[in-house]
RNA sequence: GCAGCUGUAGCUCAGUUGGUUAGAGCGCCUGGUUGUGGACCAGGAGGUCGGUAGUUCAAGUCUACCCAGCUGUACCA
């Protein structure tokens, strides 16, 4: 007997996924109509290429002890460390570097491909997923801050959410400035109390001011320290990310654009705060008020599908002057999963014939009625296999086929074709119980001349 | 990375104080049916019990270590 032993096993490395049909088939509608709330936006397409140089990336450059933290990395042939792009912001950032002298400013790209994370995958988290970008370059104003978050609002109501589903909040980074300067926190503390803040929707106000102070214990047990804040400042600090009445020059202009959109669900929530270092003004974000469940029919806290903000120094990395630039992010797989569960979306594919082959002498006139059937714009195929009927019709149930043609010997010789509609006759062996019967019923099938082939077809698929 | 939990058939799981040949449901395959999907009936395939070492007359069951998965949490440009 052979053993398996040294095999590969066929197993997909965790935190990535095969994508089939259905998700491609939604990935393509809810992508085409992000797209051309773009292109009405006067956004252009762009496509980066996958793989840039590490150092092109940011920070995370790879050293020894990880050499790819974060990101997929391998070293080149001239030992320069190249990575797969984990977003598509910083290769736009290199993009438009490279580019500066020929580029129209502003320039207004949007993108779509698939960015790989090397970290651990949670639920519904991969390390290979679809995102959408949207970004302006070279424009200082917040009113186009504000108009990308018109579009996003247009986006979500476009793809059928309604606006008690969703809202879009916004801050700045900078109103936290003068409150850092109140408690006297170093640079070092200030991203911890960030990272803490950012953490408001998935712990609340009091797993904050845990995180603030002397840390706290996960649901595991496991203890995590706290910053370190005394209960005042922890205090200062929770009443600044609640208070909804801020505001500062930037938000101001924020406003003003927004003024024109009294009915979009957009409002101002300084808890948001967003990554760390990367955003230098304003920040925006989406998100869903629904509940979500996941795979067991628990429900989750989803989060955000959507999100962004200014950043100006980005581009100035690679030796050039400040531009600003601001941009949006979405998360497009994770948005399918709330709309396939609010069933707003419907992988409609082409309806599919099949053609039963009850002899090969048959042949040449089942190839004729498919090209005539696939002339007509379905999808069409000869079984080539088994020649039992029965097997052909198990084969069609599982492909999920509308209708089949069945013409043996008998039909052919009398110009006459049997046509069975089986979504039809899906319905009617439900009050089947008997075998006999059930062979005898011959559920949603009729017999028609083969000229009526098609336009019987195109009857039954109702096209 | 840290912590908790879980590993028995493709999937979901049962398996008694350690005791003979490790089971069930679902799924899969074949036949009933080379001219009718479902239901039904009959039969069948499929397991290094996560791994290694140990305790024992005897280990799926007990012990140690390792590995993997899940969940939480940290980091996240």
């Amino acid at each position: 007997m052979i053993k398996n032993n040294n095999k590969p096993k066929a197993i997909l490395p965790r935190g990535f996924k095969d994508s089939e049909k259905q998700l491609l088939t939604l990935r393509k509608i809810v992508t085409e109509v992000i797209e051309e709330e773009c292109q009405k936006f006067g956004f252009v397409k762009l496509e980066t290429s996958s793989i840039e140089y590490t150092d092109s990336l940011g920070k995370f450059l790879p050293d020894i002890d990880r050499p790819s933290g974060g990101v997929f990395s391998l070293q080149d042939e001239d030992g320069q460390w190249l990575s797969l792009r984990y977003d598509l912001t910083a290769p736009l950032a290199r993009y438009v570097a490279q580019n500066y002298q020929n580029l129209v400013k502003p320039f207004k790209r949007y993108q779509s491909g698939i960015v790989w994370r090397n970290e651990k995958p949670g639920p519904g988290r991969f390390r290979e997923f679809l995102q959408f970008d949207a970004d302006v370059i070279g424009i200082q104003s917040n009113l186009i801050d504000a108009e990308l978050c018109v579009m996003v609002v247009n986006i979500l109501r476009r793809l059928g959410l309604n606006d008690s589903q969703f809202k879009i909040k916004y801050s700045n980074r900078k109103i936290w400035t003068s409150l850092f300067e109140k408690i006297k926190a170093s640079k070092e503390v200030e991203s911890k109390i960030l990272r803490a803040v950012d953490k408001k929707d998935r712990l609340g106000d009091e797993g904050v001011k845990e995180l603030l102070c002397e840390g706290r214990k996960d649901k595991s047990g496991d203890f995590m320290e706290g910053v370190g804040l005394d209960n005042e400042q922890a205090s200062m600090i929770l009443d600044f990310m609640n208070n909804q009445k801020q505001t500062s020059d930037d938000i101001d202009e924020f406003n003003s654009y927004l003024e024109n959109f009294a009915d979009y669900p957009i409002s101002f929530d300084p808890s948001i705060v967003r990554g760390l270092d990367y955003y230098t003004g304003m920040i925006f974000e989406a998100e869903l008020l629904i509940d979500v469940k996941n795979t067991k029919g628990e429900t989750i806290v989803f989060g955000s599908v959507a999100g962004g903000g200014r950043y100006d120094k980005l581009i100035s990395r690679f030796g050039k002057e400040d531009v600003p630039a601001t941009g949006i992010s979405v998360g497009v797989d994770r948005l399918i999963v709330a709309l396939e569960q609010l069933d707003l979306i419907k992988a409609k594919s082409r309806p599919l014939v099949i053609v039963a082959n009850l002899g090969d002498n048959n042949l040449s006139e089942y190839i004729r009625m498919a090209s005539e059937i696939r002339d007509a714009g379905m999808a069409c195929e000869i079984s080539f296999g088994s020649k039992n009927l029965a097997k052909q019709l198990k084969y069609c149930d599982r492909k999920q086929a509308d209708a089949v043609v069945i013409a043996g010997d008998d039909e052919i010789k009398n110009n006459k074709i049997s046509l069975k509609d089986l979504k039809e006759g899906s319905e009617i062996s439900k009050n089947i119980t008997g075998r006999e019967e059930w062979k005898e019923t011959k559920a949603g099938q009729k017999e028609v001349i083969r000229e009526d082939l098609v336009s019987t077809l195109k009857e039954i698929l109702k096209i």
